[in-house]
Order: structure tokens, then C-alpha cells, then sequence
DNA sequence: CATGACTGTGTATACTGTACGCAGATTCGT
DNA sequence: ACGAATCTGCGTACAGTATACACAGTCATG
């Protein structure tokens, strides 16, 4: 598992579909690229990608830490394969179902990963979605629009519109809730710091629009009746089906 | 500045609002925090979040590593400076624009900002946006749709889906734009790179409703005739307007 | 003018990713 | 059966990271 002269991109696409012949002579390995990968989610899962390292990864294992680097050129391949097994498969397809809501459930289900795998959105995106599961994800979400009959480009992105929006809001979503777990601060108590911290510093001079805003008490931990992420996405469909029923 | 038992979060706050007292005596300091901060957005703009280290900064300023010490906790609170001096001011506000005009604006102004720093979609939000320019960019995009009079947590949420859906799309192209600048290669030579690789890997099989978006040619290079971001940024604008106006 | 406070620096520590070489194990060709 | 080839996992080494700490020089204030 040298590094070559390919690529980087390439030696990634190589090993997300197990492209390596595996070697007839020396000793079989004892671990398997998988047990690497999963080992290597848990800890980011639990301690952030920032904590990810390849000694952590080798010691929850058991190994050194310059064994990973028999089944992977380094730590970029190992995070690019982290993220396609971190998102797993998509929500079956229901057949019967509307082309709204399958299209939700599958936002939602988006949502759901991002959640669980915060370090998602912190990894840059170098390409296209070219791992197996994140093929399957597109591969479900067109098909969620699929009786809608619509042209292939328009379909294409119609889906990577309602992605975009979802991975955006998740961002906001993941943000606020591992800051919760790092200040071990209840959602209230932490709505209530925020509702004072923008008291404090936003006035009618400077941001007068805000303002109006916060003296409506928008950020008062007391109310709450709206999920952020669900009237987004109701929006954003309300957009598709403006576009397809004129 | 040292560290003292405050958590980074709110020392992060009380240097972006410049809380901190300036001493009487010794020595004055001979850069300011803004010089700091300027010299590592350089840095990041033109070699990424991942290249970006004290040193560096020290180095293009002329100073030692540690120098910095004297002016920032750490290198936390540093990417979060960088991050509100690095989004700017929004576009001015035009009165007599339509609200959708406006907020299109200020959409495409937002990213536009992503374009020019694109390490920002890497760093991980702890927070709401309690920074100077980020909440002028907040307030902007109220103004945008203050003549429609929605009640004010309806209002916040339309900005914030608006926000999400900029932010998703700007990870995309941010991503594919970095990769043109890393390989050496025009748009036209990456499209039929990856356009090739989905040919061989998506099948009829695994990837049925994805297989009759490939062959219908859609990641043919030759053809481009739609702007991913403007597309989907109309469908999120029809959804408001359809919110507004049944 | 001495004192106290502050700035910038040098050193030190505990990490990080990973290049390289080596010992032992396994399989192939003879 | 046996040598050669080849592969695995390990140990060492190196350059790079953030930052804690002590110290020398500088400046404003009592």
C-alpha cells in the first residue's frame, strides 16, 4: 500500500471499490480495511474528527500505528472511506409513496446521518459522490422524484438542491448540539445564554432588523413551536412543486 | 492573554467585540489582532484551513511563534476571528428592490464570500453567529424581507433556510473549484474525468434511476447549460413565495 | 528613579503523519 | 523439500504541530 505515483483521488477510488488484487504470496493480514474504517468512525463519532489520529485508530485496535499503512496509503483515503461507510444506505424506496414524501423521508433520513457522523460536514468535498453508498444516496433520491417524468438535468438538480439545503441546515443542527454536549449544558440553559449574549450586543442602531427580531423574543428559550430544519424543508419542497405543478 | 478559567467560547466573543482593556503599561504591542488575523485569512485562502499553522502566520509577519500568545488565546479562537473578518460586510441594502430581488442578492453575495474563502464551509460552527459581520449579514438578509411582514420567528427561519441552502451549495462548488485548482485542470478535462468514472461504475443494476441519468448524458462535459447553484436557489425562493403569497 | 507590568523570544514538551528498514511468516517455483 | 520471493507488522526516525513557561528588555506610573 505504497503511495505511488497516482493520485491521491485515484487511490481512494481504487480502494472504495476494493480494486486491489489481494496478494497470493507472504502472510494474510489480520486485519481487514473495514475494521480500520469502523474503528476509525467510532472515534470520530465519540471525540470529533480532531481527535481522529492514526496512532488512536491503531490502539483501539491493538496494532501499531504503522500497520493501517498495509491497507491504506494514509489518513486523507482513510477519512474519504469513513465517509462513505459512515452514511451507510439510503431509506428503502416505498413505491407507493408520493414523490413529496419520499423526497422528505429521504431529506430526513440525510438529516439523520449528519446527526449521528457531525465530522461529516467538516471534511472538504474534493469530487463527486463516487463511494458505493453515497452512489446508492443519490441513486435513492432521484429516484424518490423519479414519476415526476422530469428532465435528467433538471432531476439531477433537483435532488442536489434539496441536498445542499439539507447538509446546510445539518450544519447549523450538529454545530448547536455538540456544543451542548461539550459544555454539558442543557438545550434551555444554553438558549438562554444565547438569548442573553444577543440582548447584549444587538442594538437598534447597529442591526436594526435584527433587532426587532430579538425584542420579539425569537431567541426566549421559553417559546419554541418551530423546527428549524422541518420548515426549511417544507419550503424547499413547497419550491420543487411550484416548479413541477405551475 | 493567557487562557485563565474562561471557556473559549466566550473569551472568542470578548475579542471579537474587542472586550478587552488595553494596559496602561509596558511596552506597546507592535501588530494589532486585525494584522494577525488578515495574514492567517491569507494564508488560508491561498493554501487551505489545513496549511495553516501558527508558525506560518508568525512567519509572514516577521514575528516568532509565540508572539501571537500576546494577542490570541490559541489557534481556536484565531479561525473564528478569521472567520468574521473574513465574511465582511453584506451588500448594502437597496430600498426600493423587490424582496425577492433582494434576498437573491444577498444570496449570491453569500456565496460569493464562500468562493473567496472557501475554508470557511470547513470550519465547524459552535456557536450562533455572535461576530460583527455575521450578524450585519443576518441583519441584511431580515431587511431583505421585512416588507413582507411575516411574524418574526417565520421570519429568522426564512433566512436561515436561505443561509442553509447557500451554504450547501457553496460546499459543492467550493469543493469541485479546489479540486480544478489542485489537479492543474480545466473544468472541461475534470467533467470528462468523472464523467468516464461514472460511466464504469454505475450500473444499470445497482444504480437503476442514477444509470438513466448517466446515460441521458447529463454529466457530459459538452453540455452545460444550467447553473446548479442559480437553479436550486430559485426553487428555495419560489417555496418562500409560496409561503407568502398562497 | 525605582517599581511593576507588559512585549517579544527561546526553550521544552507532547503530539501529529509518515518514510524507511528489518524480522518473521507464508507461498511459489524448482 | 528447499531456496527465493514476497508480504505483514513493528520499531525507529524525522519534520511538523500547538502551546506552556521562563526570561530579557522596555515602558508608564507611583
Amino acid at each position: 500500500m505504497t503511495k505511488q505515483g497516482v493520485d491521491p483521488a485515484t487511490r481512494t477510488l481504487e480502494l472504495l471499490w476494493e480494486r486491489i488484487a489481494a496478494p497470493t504470496r507472504g502472510p494474510k493480514p489480520t486485519l481487514t480495511l473495514d475494521e480500520i474504517v469502523g474503528a476509525a468512525i467510532e472515534i470520530a463519532d465519540r471525540d470529533g474528527l480532531g481527535d481522529l489520529s492514526m496512532r488512536r485508530v491503531a490502539e483501539a485496535l491493538g496494532f501499531t500505528t504503522m500497520s493501517l499503512y498495509r491497507y491504506l496509503p494514509g489518513k486523507e483515503e482513510l477519512v474519504e472511506l469513513m465517509r462513505d461507510k459512515a452514511v451507510g444506505r439510503p431509506p428503502a424506496h416505498r413505491r407507493d409513496a408520493s414523490w413529496r414524501a419520499a423526497l422528505q423521508r429521504w431529506a430526513r433520513a440525510d438529516l439523520e446521518v449528519h446527526l449521528k457522523h457531525p465530522w461529516l460536514l467538516e471534511v472538504e468535498i474534493r469530487r463527486p459522490p463516487f463511494g458505493p453508498n453515497h452512489l446508492a444516496w443519490l441513486d435513492a433520491g432521484l429516484a424518490a422524484i423519479e414519476p415526476l417524468s422530469l428532465d435528467p438535468l433538471v432531476m439531477l438538480n433537483t435532488v442536489l438542491a434539496v441536498d445542499s439545503y439539507v447538509r446546510g441546515a445539518a450544519r447549523i443542527r450538529v454545530g448547536t448540539s455538540a456544543e451542548q454536549r461539550r459544555s454539558r449544558a442543557t438545550r434551555q440553559e444554553l438558549a438562554r445564554l444565547y438569548a442573553g449574549i444577543f440582548e447584549q450586543i444587538v442594538t437598534d442602531e447597529r442591526y436594526p432588523a435584527l433587532a426587532k427580531i430579538v425584542t420579539a423574543g425569537v431567541f426566549d428559550p421559553a417559546e419554541k413551536p418551530i423546527d428549524e430544519f422541518e420548515f426549511g424543508l417544507d419550503r424547499v419542497l413547497d419550491g420543487v412543486a411550484a416548479f413541477v405543478e405551475p
